[in-house]
DNA sequence: CAAGTGCTTTGACAATTGTCAGGCCGTAGT
DNA sequence: ACTACGGCCTGACAATTGTCAAAGCACTTG
């Protein structure tokens, strides 16, 4: 009687492949785990721990069709009031603002790949929930894209900066990653402007004007928003934007109800994209929720800087109530 | 106490949402059954029901990673021996042949959707291969994506036809498609003549010469052939393309073992693309599998149709061994 | 307005899948 | 050669998921 090898070494199939192997059988051959064993030659337990390798390594890929999402009514209604290509509007849940949030960005994490063609040059934008989009992408192979980092970088009380966003999120793509070396935001106007006009610097910068499409949120104009508690911005110098008409906050700037650019002292002192280059782009992806954000989000599509939407089934309701008020 | 409304209706949920609302715990929030039912306020066995609902409706796409198969040791050396771009190998598994047929077709349905992009005009050929190909596809949504069907039709023995697996594979794709509507071979050359000059099909053959990507098996150049039991070529036409060296069959046109056009008397009686309309193209994917096609493949490869392989270990392992020979 | 129709939902049970402690075996270090 | 270590596998048990007949509900029909 012939004995077995074991050591993962069924007949030719060896190492990996036989994961791969009672992968195939599992979701594709949808035999069951006791038919894979015999089939394989192993206990039942040990598929089981070839199906959580497969999961674990991913080689498996689960994912909800991106058109249950963009045919859904409300995102017909976005499309159709807003004048946008497209948009992806998730179920609210049962969860908590936080749980409504983390939906969002899973949301986009899943739908980005699919809007991104080879030659494409990302630009990423700043803040929480692109962080969050970056971190729920799976891994993908997109070949020859490029992503950009739109601001600069700050030293932040949060755990992720500007240029954590643009790296992860080009990790997750497989794609080519060009971040901004610099700060923010500075103290002095005229260090700003040397700085801009480093040639390392100048480089990126210019990088930025080719960005074919773009990845940003709306960020709100009150005193508890990122915008403050990042230290792009004081509370005196929100509040004098504020009285400027401002409504959001649209990488780093600010714009009022109508989208448009409201020049301040800030602009200066501030390295990243100017706004006028997110318009016109193939796409522009405005990615918030929550109701906070029904006004600059409403600003920021007034502003044309917006093609593409992804947000949820409240947010995406209170848009179109106050659109149509 | 108010009485929940039934009758699909969970608060603002309604419909095919909650569906979806159930789909999106189970898959991206790793809730289990259990759990949503509470969530949601129904009966588990009505999660599952929801679940079973959002699988066949296509909702809920299951793959495992392209890369798994385009990494492999025998892909990788099928990219080096034969200089394609690409191969996607396949484990053969415990099955027949019949299935590491079917598991290679799978896996071409699977792999192909990521090889087009917007623009590309994909031109599709004929036989068994390719129409399981268009069978095992799920239902994907590429933007601007036009199929041709390479050659033309004939009534066949098998329950399938040229135009069905254009059609088909169009239909999956959500592209447009452009059928051929003659027949494969005439009787005559003077008609087959006379018929690519008319109007409609001569403009259906010119858009095949727009093609930028294909999709094709290798034919055998036996007995048992679909060449032959197709009605294509009789048993002494082939004999004749055999004497003159023919080793392998490309969308109904026969090549020798270096890959050259063999021209001969059928040719002038096809209605179909010419093989050299197939070289230098962006994508030439070979699907195939079998002792009986290694023969075959290795010719459309050293002819230079071929980027793009598909295909099982055996196969693989076969076409190296005998490349090496 | 009772009965019929065609759907959804449900509870109870069956089948499948996940977990985990312990065993096996090759390897490396002493 | 002995022993310790670590990865891999397994059996038995726990948890989760799938099935199905029966019931519920809205709507139509006679």
């Amino acid at each position: 009687m012939a004995v077995v090898t074991r050591r993962r070494a069924v007949g030719q199939i060896s190492g990996e492949s036989i994961v791969i192997e009672a992968a195939w059988m599992y979701y594709h051959e949808n035999l069951n785990q006791t038919k894979i064993a015999q089939l394989l030659g192993v206990s039942r337990a040990t598929v089981v721990n070839y199906l959580q390798e497969a999961k674990e390594r991913g080689f498996i890929r689960i994912s909800l069709a991106p058109r249950v999402f963009t045919t859904h009514r409300l995102a017909q209604e976005l499309r159709e009031v807003f004048g946008v290509k497209a948009a992806y509007v998730l179920p609210d849940g049962t969860g908590d603002e936080e749980a409504r949030f983390m939906r969002v960005a899973r949301g986009a994490a899943e739908w980005l790949p699919s809007l991104l063609q080879p030659g494409d040059r990302l630009g990423v934008s700043w803040g929480r929930m692109v962080y969050e989009v970056a971190e729920a992408m799976d891994l993908t192979q997109t070949t020859d894209v490029t992503v950009s980092q739109l601001v600069g970088s700050m030293a932040t009380p949060y755990g992720f900066t500007a240029e954590i966003c643009s790296a992860h999120m080009a990790q997750r793509l497989g794609a080519r990653c060009i971040n901004l070396h610099a700060p923010a935001v500075l103290s002095d106007p005229e260090l700003a402007e040397r700085l801009r006009n480093e040639p390392i610097i100048a480089e990126q910068i210019d990088a930025l004007s080719h960005c074919n499409k773009a990845i940003f949120a709306a960020g709100s104009c009150t005193h508890d928003s990122h915008i403050v508690g990042s230290g792009l911005a004081s509370h005196s110098e929100l509040d004098w934007y504020v009285a400027q008409g401002a409504t959001g906050v649209l990488c780093g700037r600010f714009i009022d109800d109508q989208g448009r650019f409201i020049p301040g002292d800030l602009d200066d002192r501030m390295i990243g994209v100017e706004l006028d280059k997110l318009l016109g782009l193939d796409m522009g992806l405005l990615v918030s929720v929550g109701d906070d954000k029904v006004e600059p989000m409403l600003s920021a599509i007034r502003g044309g800087y917006v093609t593409h939407i992804v947000t949820n089934y409240g947010t995406a309701s209170a848009m179109l109530r106050q659109a149509r008020a």
